[in-house]
DNA sequence: TCTAACCTTGACGTTGAGGTAAAACATCGC
DNA sequence: GCGATGTTTTACCTCAACGTCAAGGTTAGA
């Protein structure tokens, strides 16, 4: 362990995690969380003097998200990076709320969000559709097997029961 | 068109496409579909005499089952290897369902091909339930999207009011 | 028989998503 | 100041899933 937590470096309330750290806690390689950062799906993160990246928990969060994206439901990190972009829109009206100028541009802005977020929508919902297609197909085949087991096991019984008469006899 | 269907060269009941068909109603290219032949996704074609692959309807389905799998859910080639070559084992078993030799070594198939459905109505459960998650949140930002448009739109409605005042006065 | 359209195998290229290795700098504890 | 770790950038490697020629064989039809 070379270093400790640069807790007052930066700023107050950062959680300030390295590199290292993060990595070990998301289960991705550092080399990951980099390729990440040059395509845009985490955002440039501060740096300790000598360069060093520091993390936040928030950016612990999207890690995780782009993981289950990615691992779980198949998306590219293309597709991914759309989606943060759109909710870094998101978070970035929000905190512009206050000072109204330009409404008319925000209210692009908030089209455009909006359209992102629906096109997500409809994409998820076709892959919930075609999930519980193969869920109940999966079902009815699990039956069948069942179905053909017992089958199975009585062609076994009378074969051992007419091995036993055999036997007896 | 250079050939018709060779309808009468291999078997009575077969639908008998060529690559260029199949890849036309697929939506995939030939190339495609050579490469999954060529991993194991699809059983070895029959021939025309001069080499020429011969598919069937059962064929094509298969292909579009796997673009499914493989787009819509994001499953790998390999892991659409493993469940294609469940559903062989379930056809071979049901084939084989009547010459009933060998009970005990079917009763271990089906325990494997059980097995193997299994796990992948598991892994279902577990993408479908973490879409439906993301979905939830994406409703619920919409909502908020929805309700600052709202609000957008009263700030600018009061802006031109004012604007309006303005220019009488 | 000849040709246009279709198919074959083979080999190399590409793109996405990283892995791996090297050389040099940074930080910490001593 | 030094050594042990941890990081940085640069550069090349890999693996999956095809794309893209190239060179040649096949088939139906005029």
């Amino acid at each position: 362990m070379a270093q400790k937590r640069a807790s007052t470096a930066v700023g107050p309330e950062e959680s300030c995690l390295q590199i290292g750290e993060v990595a070990e806690r998301t289960g991705v390689t550092q080399r990951t969380l980099r390729f990440y950062e040059e395509k845009g799906l985490l955002k440039l993160p501060i740096r300790l003097e000598g360069g060093f990246r520091l993390y936040s928990e928030v950016d612990i969060q999207r890690v995780e998200q782009i993981k289950r994206l990615q691992k779980l439901l198949g998306f590219t990190l293309a597709e991914i990076k759309e989606m943060v972009d759109a909710e870094e829109v998101k978070l970035q009206l929000q905190a512009e709320y206050r000072p109204d100028a330009a409404i008319s541009q925000k209210k692009t802005q908030l089209l455009r969000a909006i359209e992102v977020t629906e096109r997500q929508h409809g994409l998820i919902r076709q892959k919930v559709d075609a999930l519980r297609e193969m869920q109940s197909k999966l079902e009815e085949r699990l039956d069948t097997f069942h179905g053909w087991q017992v089958h199975l096991e009585e062609a076994q019984a009378k074969a051992d029961g007419k091995a036993k008469t055999k036997a007896k006899a």
